[in-house]
DNA sequence: AGAGTTTATTTCGATATGCGAAAAAGTGAA
DNA sequence: TTCACTTTTTCGCATATCGAAATAAACTCT
């Protein structure tokens, strides 16, 4: 189902810096023909999911219901209510729960008091495993072939001067995450950006999501996070377990 | 081109309670023959969009990309950030940024601490336009006409016993809005819900979308969140208006 | 205003998809 | 284990879609 493919591909070709896109714009992104991306896009049109102003189409909001069925049939807002707005509360920083999706991390909720982060993250967004906290409580959780794969196969790029990107040296990471039960990072992923991981588990003791809490390295040290909510986000943890037990979407979805 | 139309539907098909979903029940929920859905589940599973325990489909985090790309292109995050934490951190309460999908409201943004409130809501949820406080703020702000058209053609259902379902209230109520520049609601979408909504405006001073701050009525009187709140709400949302000046994915997809 | 360039739209034969019907596979109860 | 029922898969013809090429429309520059 070809078309199915490329209209999809539509949807995501707009971004932040591409809100506005015109019918050659889309077919070059999508590196499809013209005559097929106006195709998509008339039937995107019609269906309510994009809207026109000249030869510019923009996406409508109806695209929201695609995202939150899948934050629906997970539970999410449970989830996030009950736990992340605590954690966020009980820390004044953001909270996250992510989920691995080939190399990257994608949030999947998200609670934030105000921070000083310089760091744009929504539920969606989507981070290379290596280089988050949650990332690498994900990639601790894998099976050792599955592991050796992605530290196989995976792009690492240094984003900050600070990123790891060395497999050697990112595989003991992630053995010390399986070790300690936290995975914890600065400015890696972005400058200014702290963050602390645990493995959320799901009823059968398999890692089916990841939990952090982020802050910017003025307000507070990794040291210092790790010190002061290790035991918390561990406690949140088990908690998000217990619930996965009632409704277990995000076991059933995590596991590819 | 009917695959993508029946692929989308097919991911919407998906719910909280239906978060698993075999090959007929995907056909019964979305109309269509089974060798159809197969087709769509397949392609579905082949692009990272769902994955397959046996005989039923659950959708994998990759779903949230297209959701994520509204919110990217319409700069979500940023407002997030900027604005609903700041008012939801100020009132204790819930903000919410809304816009108009038809005869429903769909959230955009969401910002939230604890509280009672039994409103389940997240980006990507809809609600009916006519019993929410976004929801009138938002048909204020349309043509009278289209107002006309809303009120002639819209499914007026009480979801309380304190729902205001007879048209020639909402008018009046929704004139009201237009008059003070808010409305407000309490009990109307679900007990115990109290909200203030004020419009938002693009530069050009049409309405493109409504800001509000929810409560339980527990904690505060709709005669309290108006008299506390509205100042706060108005401020915000002008400062959202300068925003779309600069990003204005929001004001370009809002008009239909 | 006109020419040239770029973008959007339309056309149509080749190819892919849709879908009803039938076959095959799976499930649960006796 | 057998049987009845349900679900999934397969098949082949009818229909829809794809995409290269042609045409039309819009835009830009002088």
């Amino acid at each position: 189902m070809g078309g199915l493919a490329k209209g999809l591909a539509v949807i995501r070709a707009f971004t932040r810096d591409r809100a506005t896109l015109n019918l050659s714009d889309v077919a070059a992104l999508t590196e499809m023909p013209a005559a097929t991306a106006r195709r998509c896009l008339l039937t995107l049109e019609e269906l309510g999911y994009v809207t026109r102003r000249g030869r510019q189409f923009v996406l409508r909001p109806k695209v929201l219901e695609l995202g939150a069925a899948y934050l629906e049939s997970m539970n999410i807002e449970t989830l996030t209510k009950t736990h992340l707005e605590e954690l966020a509360g009980s820390t004044g920083d953001s909270a996250a729960l992510c989920v691995l999706d080939g190399f990257e991390i994608v949030y999947v909720a998200r609670a934030s008091i105000r921070t000083l982060m310089r760091l744009e993250a929504h539920v969606g967004s989507r981070f290379p495993a290596y280089a988050t906290s949650t990332g690498r409580a994900l990639l601790a959780g894998l099976a050792p072939e599955r592991l050796q794969h992605y530290l196989d196969t995976a792009t690492f790029e240094a984003l900050t001067d600070r990123t790891i990107i060395d497999p050697l040296r990112l595989r003991q990471l992630i053995e010390d995450c399986r070790r300690t039960g936290y995975a914890a990072v600065e400015d890696e992923l972005a400058y200014g950006v702290v963050a602390l991981a645990v493995p959320v588990f799901d009823q059968y003791g398999r890692v089916v999501a990841a939990l952090n809490s982020s802050s910017h390295s003025r307000r507070i040290s990794k040291a210092k996070l790790v010190r002061e909510r290790f035991n918390m986000l561990q406690k949140v943890s088990r908690q998000i377990t217990a619930d996965l037990a009632v409704v277990p979407g995000l076991s059933l979805s995590a596991i590819a």
